[in-house]
DNA sequence: ACTAATTTTTAGGTTTGCCTAAAAATAGAT
DNA sequence: ATCTATTTTTAGGCAAACCTAAAAATTAGT
């Protein structure tokens, strides 16, 4: 199979390659942390396992095989969240660490009975789709919430960073994955927004309004 | 912290040292599968670290902090061994190769709120005893099925042997861990045994008989 | 006690994944 | 088009964990 390493590649690969034809080697390097010179090592080996397209100075991108690799282990990684949440009494912004460990078991029967002890769900915590066993999910159109039009409504169904004080903020504001949300009223001077979210009013910060997605009908 | 691999070879020789006053370079590569050249380097590095003593050419044995860590280890590996069992309806011939992974989880977390979620389990399901957070454990006198006198009963509490063959020999002559045991018989030919469990009268063999852990009161 | 068999260690080598520093390629600015 | 800045690759090295083969130490047999 693939080491712990190969895998986070793969992962970060994928992340990163939405819309991009091709990522760039400095971009794989700040997201892993690690320096060019060793992503440019690894993605010799990628290709050379055919999991990565690897034009040199160009930048990567997965193969099919590799697709299909990323789905594996962020169904893996998003399955555990639901499991630390759902039965272990973690908060959201306390299992990303622990799933970035737990993404690397491999026991395909594990990873299957998980599911179905946690009656298969669709979304992680953090409102991201779970792939199913064949690495399927449901693509449904978000939208950030700072782009709705004023008075239009969604359903909150993600957060974009999931940094620990982000995720902390939303629990103290009560702001909660499947709230049905209202844009009321951007201001001019901040873009900070006036919104009604479960029938509360509040009004939260441009940031806080860019790193939300809703759902919309 | 310690390596996966670090956690290994320290958990084979908690294993092996019992009763032992050291541990021969030889068992640990035995039981580690590995040569005895690479176990003398990682000797080295155990002894760096105040894992364990190490004296060339005589053996090793662990430190009171390298006890301290085995028992983590193993607490992890028996709560992830009932967590399959009993939620992921795992059986127990299957889970030995998940745990041996799960237990190098690093998450003092997450292994006490398994612990919580399991109800605090004192046993996983081969019978042998789960450390507490504090790396206490109950150790009740088990002896050999084959070591009682004839007619005396006990608590079948262990399994010595848990190759996949063996746990399901047991299965299919529903023979279970907790069933009241008493021995009827030894056949002086072979070893084997006429044995009494939850009424049903058996036969088992030498091999068996002495893979079999009771508790007596 | 001496030799032979066994055990253990050392020496040296491999692979994986990382690093720094230097060289090469590409992209951007005038 | 040329020069400059940035990106990327190469070269060379290091640590962890493994290996084989040879040397050294220990144990056992007589
Ligand atoms: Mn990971
Ligand atoms: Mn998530
Ligand atoms: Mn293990
Ligand atoms: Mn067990």
């Amino acid at each position: 199979m693939h080491s712990i390493s190969e895998e986070n590649y793969i992962k970060a690969i994928y992340h990163l390659q939405e819309g991009q034809a091709l990522v760039s080697t400095n971009d794989i390097a700040g997201r892993m942390k690690t320096k060019a010179s060793s992503v440019t090592d690894m993605l010799k080996k990628l290709a050379d396992k055919k999991l990565a397209e690897y034009i040199p100075y160009k930048g990567a991108r997965l193969t099919e095989n590799g697709v299909l690799c990323a789905n594996q282990i962020i169904r893996k990684h998003r399955l555990w969240e639901v499991f630390l949440v759902e039965k272990l009494d973690f908060s959201w912004d306390e299992v990303h660490d622990v799933a970035e460990q737990l993404e690397h078991i491999q026991s395909p029967k594990l990873t299957n009975e998980l599911d179905k002890f946690l009656n298969y769900p669709k979304h992680d915590p953090h409102g991201d789709p779970i792939p199913d066993s064949k690495g399927n999910y449901e693509k449904y159109t978000q939208v950030a919430l700072g782009d709705l039009e004023i008075g239009q409504q969604g359903v909150l169904t993600g957060v974009v960073n999931t940094s620990r004080d982000f995720l902390r903020y939303l629990d103290k504001h009560e702001i909660k994955l499947g709230a049905q949300i209202q844009l009321l009223e951007i201001e001019e001077f901040d873009g900070s927004c006036r919104v009604k979210s479960d029938g509360r009013e509040l009004y939260i910060s441009k940031q806080t309004v860019e790193s939300l997605f809703v759902k919309i009908k």
